[in-house]
DNA sequence: TCAATAGTGTCTGTTAGACATTATGGA
DNA sequence: TCCATAATGTCTAACAGACACTATTGA
């Protein structure tokens, strides 16, 4: 049988266009932003995600977090890769493979981006290359998905916040209303926060104790198979 | 503030060498196990993963189910993109940046490889490039994450099963055992299967019934955040 | 008959979600 | 005082996990 062993020959390599995007996302009133800059200083209508083609022996992740602080700064955003895109879908520079890349940024003073660049509205996109508008959504999609799965959340809060404030990012990732109560009992079931001594009054109301991100001990979680679809 | 704009000039695409690398998986024993080639004729102890470049225009999903196809006969296994590889690590090709992706593979007569390939157990890969080493892994870590969150686990096994093989694929991928009722209780709960009127006897032991995949409704699934946390 | 595996009924401790109540501020 | 928000206690239905039991085959 040494005959079908051909059908695989060793193969070779070849080179094609690549490009680094960077999905940078920020929760915003009551849905999530993503930072887009202008496509060209002329045309005030169209629109690009941060991008660069990596350099000579630069790995895909360390051009990811130089674009990102190209566009916000000395800080650094937490970057994960949502994947490779290469399909016929036109990028902004015309790159025939873009690894996408996420990144959570609090809500802040920290948040503001360079001149040329601005949060927009997840849901109301504007005028994108394709690949762009693509790796957008998946961006969000990615993080909706590994919500539940990695303390994400917290990555869209300054380093002190409330439990409403929390609970906020999670009905805003999850897409839906959490039961206020639940939400605390499963928090303090799962060691993730600790209180401060801090307190912040905004308007009318109680003052609300500001918590930080501590996670303690990882939950046994040992339960039987949930079946919890999602598509 | 114009000035500021500069900071981030219009970025131009490079070219680097790429290479499309498939970790197929399939159930053996009670482990996984992925599918590898021989690296080289007449090194007997060299192994690669199957991979490919890219032809002109062709999309990386496209390249890895050419490649799944070529090493496991016409039928095509269902792939799943794990993500863009670029580090220092070595690829057999020597290809800058690898596009990896996962196939799950029923076990069974279909599974058969061609010559010169084998199914290798997950937790005793032989000799392997860096980069390999690595997507292999990443491909099983993808799977175990995934497996709760999407039917995975009936594309590992064949068109008709009994519902203890799959209770033994989610023991294998969760890395735990379950419990037989209560697992019975959730799929049934999750409409996920539907009973066929075969049965399978197999030595001793009651027959089984064989169930078919089969999703009939989504699960509301309104519960609160579980904070299951896997890392 | 025994051994082995499939499949089901029941109980119990845990918990998600609902509801109500208290606490503490501003207007 | 009234209202708004924070925070917590209690109840209940649902459910995960444990156990026991029946069912059906081969040896």
């Amino acid at each position: 049988m040494r005959e079908r062993s051909l059908i695989v020959p060793r193969p070779a390599v070849r080179t094609l266009t690549a490009a680094v995007d960077v999905a940078l996302l920020t929760p915003r009133d009551r849905t999530l932003a993503v930072l887009l800059l202008r496509a060209d200083p002329r045309a005030r209508d169209r629109w690009m995600l941060p991008w660069d083609a990596p350099r000579r022996d630069e790995p895909p992740d360390e051009t990811a977090s130089r674009v990102a602080r190209s566009v916000l700064g000395s800080q650094a955003a937490a970057l994960e890769q949502i994947g490779a895109f290469g399909d016929a879908r036109r990028h902004p520079g015309d790159a025939q493979l873009s690894i996408a890349f996420v990144g959570l940024v609090p809500h802040g003073p920290a948040s503001e981006p360079i001149d040329g660049a601005a949060w927009v509205d997840i849901d109301q996109l504007p005028l994108l290359a394709p690949r762009h508008r693509m790796i957008a959504e998946a961006a969000v999609d990615v993080v909706r998905r590994r919500i539940d799965q990695s303390p994400l959340a917290f990555r869209l809060l300054p380093p002190a916040f409330t439990l409403s404030e929390l609970q906020s990012i999670y009905e805003l990732l999850l897409g839906r209303s959490l039961h206020k109560a639940s939400f605390r009992r499963a928090l303090q079931a799962a060691f993730l926060v600790e209180p401060t001594d801090e307190w912040r009054r905004e308007g009318r109301g109680r003052p609300a104790q500001l918590y930080r991100y501590a996670p303690r001990r990882r939950r046994g979680s040992r339960r039987g198979v949930r079946f919890d679809l999602i598509d």
